[in-house]
DNA sequence: AAATTTGTCTATTTACATTTC
DNA sequence: GGAAATGTAAATAGACAAATT
């Protein structure tokens, strides 16, 4: 029996105690999650204290806490012991965020992608491959991890990326997302923590979401992961990895500090931390940066995607990962997807062994900066941050909005771009921003018109609040 | 305190009680698992009730329960209500089973796989494609779902393996593997059930280990899942699933009779069960049995890929899903994939509106009644299972071999073979047998040497047994 | 056919660690 | 800096249902 009335005590939540078969906990968990999906409770929300509820509802404060552990598995809830139950910021973001054909009618700037461009020596390559004798060979099985000669390229181009590997410890994923699912999945169990920055890559919070993995933000001072914020996710989250992306992150395109990187290999090492390190944007760089692979090659897993760099239609991706987790990347692989294309891996091989992966890796830097020398000066008095080579920026809004609202101001305005509550991970408020994918628009023209757009939303905003 | 002892009445496992801070039902779970790994508990072992070991250990069943849980999740355990706790029999059986390269050493009857040819109508498609003047939009991203007319064309196929359907539901994967993943991590939870036939897929078992989903053998009459088996898998373990391959069940090679897949698909519309129906060797057949997805349309989702039948290398393959599953399909084919690759999807179009996709299919067909008239011949008076356009058999074993002993000693003898053990699921026995991948020696030359070695063993061991 | 064996599920008790005030 | 607030985890108690005898 509870032993107050809460009738004077307002909660921010009261659930309904539904008499009918079903357990109470699954009860309990089902309300939260429709009074959450429903905008009942938005984003933000403290709820009551566990034991409070179950005063209110007179049962044991477990009951509650199991409840409260399914919503929080799938991502609507954060909590924190000591400062209480809050419901997530990114609960209701649609995180699944593939460009839409919609026959043009709004301009794409959501979607990270390069430039289209030619890729007249992705097709050179496939005609001398068409005219070999063989040829039938590339279209049957191929053994799961690349030919020997297939991984030596790729080390090589690593190197030229500031990673350090060997051939036996390179395995071939369909894409960057396909590597990311298969070190989740393949190392992780449902519960486990892995510390991110407080904004991160949506496909992370995706596989995160889809496979019961709890990503914890982790404490930043000047734009990265500061040692403090790991050390203390190392303790109380009990995190076991930290997924960084040390080139141009996305979204902020904030490249790390030699020293944050430095710390991070060190830590790993103290605390045996895994680092899955995304360098999704690191041929980019003008020059390389060390990776952390290379700075502590026994705790980290590298993944190392031609996608947005060279081209997204390969879907070709190497892990290099550490011998101790080999084996069950290796499962994981093959449970996710038997085999990759060995077309496609030939393909990128012989792309990348001559050396036309780096031209045309170039090619996306010098277009970037085109696009960009553009987008600098038509946003020029705002904050936008991002280096020049970069194929996406982040925009700091002024004003009174919101990612969220400027996203859907935009939306209505024919410009698709991404608010940075698509980005955010747990019970944090998220800045006011949102990413422009600048190198996405089928043209410059393109890209002026949807700036132009924008634009137009920012100065409106300013206007009204005057 | 244990309240009698327990010296006089031998249990087949005894837990140590190691008092470190380490939580007993996880130090129970530990021990348990490092016992069937090492071989100190034999698959097919009946443990002890829970009942007992807690009184042995002076804990609750709960405890026991609980780290039992924890093993029959990671698929070491079966149990059933009533009879007991069961070392499972494929505890031990690594189910991962790529084709490895061992330069020729060994001949490959393991992974099933259709003959290799010169896929010369996949080759024109190409040089086609090559030439045309907008070639480098295939190297780019594409929508994820595909084009309308690469669907349509889709559409056309999967009505002549008997699956009627429809563009709209339709999602292109990465193959019949990448399908299931994407299936399974989507639809379903950890700990859910999906009911299986007692030797099923491997790349089945292999997702269903990696995501904690758990699989339910259905009982079977005439080598074909029964009404009484799936009813009672729907009230006990209450499966939320069915999976079955109709066309050339692997490993068994049954093809499911017209009253079999009615059966599934009444029960499924009664029960509200999903179908995922795996039609991965369906273009083989000579003529197309109607699919479950036919006859339950909205509680099927049908998987009809290009591996097997047409080429390897393609890895393409499409979903059919009713539409209430697509939202999840999609998403959960967004995780794990970010999107296919546009190049393989356009050249798999195209080879399938072309009706090259039969025609190779058919060609495959011929070849493995090639194959099949040599091993029929060379293993006539032995049990063999499975149509001569099959591209894998089924050997039943004479004399005292297990699959497991003869898949061991045939590797001796330089010819991988898989036995029944890897396909078993659950605490079942699993028949003396083996699975006999006729397809995939390089030339019907070494076909016939892998079967030679085959005989010499299976007549030694009769010998051996007079 | 009824009693027993056996695994599983929900809810509780208790202890604990961190954060907040 | 210590007490209170708060979330989390382990182990238990008890009820339940299926399978066996």
């Amino acid at each position: 029996m509870p032993v107050n009335s809460f009738e004077n005590y307002p909660m921010s939540w009261k659930p309904r105690r539904t008499d009918d078969g079903e357990p109470l906990y699954l009860m309990i968990a089902r309300q939260l999650e429709s009074d959450i999906r429903n905008g009942d409770l938005l984003p933000g929300t403290k709820l009551p204290p566990q034991r409070e509820l179950a005063d209110y509802l007179d049962v044991n404060v477990s009951t509650i806490s199991r409840a409260f552990g399914i919503c929080s598995r799938k991502g609507l809830l954060g909590g924190t012991v000591g400062s209480g139950t809050f419901v997530a910021y990114d609960a209701l973001a649609n995180i699944n965020v593939t460009p839409q054909d919609e026959g043009g009618a709004i301009i794409e700037m959501g979607s990270v992608m390069p430039e289209r461009t030619s890729y007249e020596e992705i097709s050179a390559v496939l005609k001398k491959m068409l005219s070999e004798p063989d040829f039938g060979r590339f279209l049957h099985y191929g053994a799961a991890a690349g030919s020997l000669w297939q991984r030596e390229t790729a080390v090589r181009l690593l190197r030229k990326t500031g990673c350090e590997t060997t051939e036996d410890r390179l395995l071939p994923a369909n894409g960057g997302q396909n590597a990311i699912a298969a070190i989740v999945a393949g190392l992780f169990r449902p519960g486990d923590c892995i510390g991110v920055d407080p904004m991160t890559y949506p496909g992370m919070k995706s596989v995160a979401k889809l496979l019961g993995v709890r990503l914890i933000p982790i404490g930043q001072e000047r734009g990265e992961i500061c040692e403090e914020g790991l050390i203390h996710a190392c303790d109380n989250a009990k995190i076991k990895a930290v997924y960084i992306m040390p080139d141009y992150q996305n979204p902020t395109t904030h490249t790390m500090s030699d020293e944050g990187r430095e710390m991070i290999a060190r830590t790993a090492k103290e605390r045996d931390l895994l680092i899955i390190e995304d360098a999704i944007h690191s041929l980019l760089a003008p020059r390389p940066n060390q990776s952390a692979a290379s700075r502590a090659p026994e705790h980290t897993v590298h993944i190392a995607s031609l996608s947005n760099t060279v081209s997204p239609g390969l879907r070709l991706c190497y892990i290099a990962t550490p011998p101790r987790y080999k084996d069950a990347l290796s499962d994981s692989l093959y449970s996710l997807n038997l085999t990759g294309s060995p077309f496609l891996l030939e393909i990128a091989s012989r792309v990348i062994a001559s050396g036309s992966a780096e031209t045309i890796a170039a090619r996306h830097r010098e277009l970037a900066m085109g696009r960009n020398a553009v987008v600098n000066e038509m946003l020029a008095g705002y904050d936008l941050r991002g280096a020049d080579e970069c194929i996406f920026r982040w925009l700091l809004l002024p004003g009174g909005w919101s990612g969220e609202r400027f996203e859907s101001a935009a939306s209505a305005a024919g410009v698709r771009v991404y608010g940075a509550e698509r980005f955010a991970v747990g019970k944090a408020k998220p800045a006011a921003a949102v990413r422009l994918a600048i190198a996405a628009p089928e043209s410059i023209e393109e890209l002026k018109e949807g700036v132009r757009r924008l634009l137009v939303l920012l100065r409106k905003e300013e206007v009204a609040k005057l």
